[in-house]
DNA sequence: GTATCCGGCGCAAACGTTTGCAGCTAACGT
DNA sequence: ACGTTAGCTGCAAACGTTTGCGCCGGATAC
């Protein structure tokens, strides 16, 4: 097996120069319709491919490589969040650098040096709180980053795609309360979390929009994990007068919450109502059928990407700020 | 903001040449310990960062970077085992880049070339079928790759880490058959997979082990997609006589079988036990909870990356086999 | 005293591209 | 006939590393 051909032996075998061939591949300058064809036959005949690191080392990015850093593949949000940038990657010739940062200021300090070491021509993330100085200091040594799920509070020009928490949370909870519900359960999401504020402040929301004050001692906050949804909803559960619903403020902690009713031979939703953030794999077969708000994730993915090669393209246009709708979907657990 | 000091500059602040700075960095050659302890610390100083890129094109490979090529992330099997190969890169300091294929040969190329154009130091993926020239092609180029849940026919040399389908359905069909099942249903997975082959081995294997022949009417081949799942639970709850129990050999498919027998009211598991292969996010808490054998998926990511690293540090060792026991988790739908 | 060796370090050539600049040819205007 | 221009192409210098080879000086052996 003979190494690869390499730009230089297409020019040799082309007899012509390698700034000739590499100006055909990129369409850049004026080369003659004649010589690219021909260029362009040599290269089939050998089965050039061009080695993308020498390219990125020379033009540094321009190189059809974009970083994408999450908390945690096996959260199916973000699962679908990062099959929407893949996509829309793959349709633009675009590879993908994966990284789970697991909500760990440490590894996510890696990977973005991991990213800027790689010149990548862009970075998506959802940034692990809201002044996070790492992202920013990347950001600002120009490489484009766009932030999604979670915003960035010194917003300085950093494009952003979040999904509407609060009027999903208010949609959710104001379905609750119109079904007669009165003591609804929060198990919300870190209080540190730009999320976890924005639904709790769309549980609010919905109260006081029904003339209500919401109960104190039925909100609590949870850290999106199973365990948290397990303890809270115990915890709950133990108030006196107990809750009639609970709203659980993403998938995971559903199903922590769903264990501790499950085992407490508990009914949904006759003993306790249930409604969750975040749709689930098995969440509209479910039995009951599991009513959720379900977060454009997959959507939001798909337009971060979008609006990241808009930056690339103009790195000086203005920051774009978009706000995605979640879904109520109505199923049978309220 | 400066330009990122690059390891020039260090060695001018240093006052030692470029090879003197890469070989402490790399602690290839001999350098005075003083030397080393100098040149560390004006690099700290500087906050100097090797550009990972420039790295990879000098020294081919050895720089940090493995593909991980998948069918789908959104799929928690994949999910899981994405999580396991970047456990593991994390720990030694490499980064993944990830990519979906959709069971799309096309894709899967173009995935294949990238991986070669970036010379990452390995590749792991599930071959889109057992013989898959792209990935042989790669494999005999001289890039390290292991196999990872799907076999390679012409097993020349290539690594394998696979889950033991055969295994893993034989155990659920028998706990079937103990259970009393005598009529059960089987939603393969594609006839022309290796994973699918094995399983409905397994199921048939359990059948002669038990001294019953398996019901041909009743077997039937889907795609490991929802919509499958859907039909093919439908086809099979039409035949009479019906079975009493359906294994079902994905997550996906798993979904939408639930979809039919929900739809038509069918309680589980006293009018129809369901069995499911791959276990699911909500799956313990369904009611009743689903049992299901669970193939070790983060395990099969993570023992994928560690022989990536030993066949990378040792490019000519003898190719290994690993074979990964599924477990059969008892719940309460059978 | 000389020969040998070795630890410590630098020089400069790679790796495979892109790209600014310059050169060359033919066409064109005057 | 001569300058100008436009179109096309080549030269060679980057990009930031790694690494083979060779140089230097001091220690050791004889």
């Amino acid at each position: 097996m003979q190494p690869a051909p390499n730009l230089v032996e297409v020019a040799r075998r082309a007899r012509v120069s390698t700034s000739t061939v590499s100006r055909t591949i990129n369409q850049t300058g004026k080369i003659s319709l004649k010589t690219q064809e021909h260029v362009r036959r040599v290269m089939r005949e050998l089965g050039y491919k061009p080695n993308r690191v020498a390219r990125r080392l020379r033009a540094g990015g321009k190189c059809h490589l974009i970083g994408l850093i999450i908390p945690n593949i096996q959260n199916p949000f973000f699962a679908d969040l990062a099959r929407g940038v893949e996509d829309v990657a793959y349709r633009n010739n675009f590879a993908v650098l994966l990284c789970n940062y697991d909500e760990d200021a440490a590894k996510e300090q890696f990977y973005l040096d991991v990213m800027v070491a790689e010149s990548v021509d862009g970075i998506i993330l959802p940034p692990i709180h809201e002044n996070d100085a790492a992202v920013l200091r990347v950001a600002q040594s120009g490489v484009p980053v766009v932030c999604v799920d979670r915003a960035l509070k010194p917003a300085s020009g950093i494009d952003l795609v979040e999904i509407d928490n609060e009027r999903g949370a208010f949609e959710a909870v104001e379905h609750l309360i119109q079904r007669g519900h009165r003591r609804i359960g929060l198990i919300g999401g870190p209080a540190d979390s730009s999320t976890g504020q924005a639904r709790l402040q769309g549980y609010l929301a919905a109260h006081t929009r029904a003339g209500l004050t919401a109960p104190a001692e039925l909100v609590r906050f949870g850290d999106y994990k199973p365990e948290s949804g397990r303890i809270l909803s115990a915890e709950l559960l133990g108030v006196t007068p107990p809750p009639t619903a609970l709203f659980v403020c993403n998938n995971l902690m559903m199903i922590g919450a769903l264990e501790t009713i499950i085992s407490r031979g508990l009914s949904i939703p006759r003993q306790i109502a249930i409604l969750g953030f975040d749709d689930l794999p098995l969440a509209a077969v479910f039995s009951p059928p599991l009513t959720v708000v379900r977060p454009p994730a997959y959507e939001a993915g798909r337009a971060a990407a979008e609006l990241l090669f808009k930056r690339i393209e103009q790195p000086d246009r203005a920051a774009t700020h978009a706000k995605l709708l979640p879904e109520l979907i109505v199923r049978g657990s309220c």
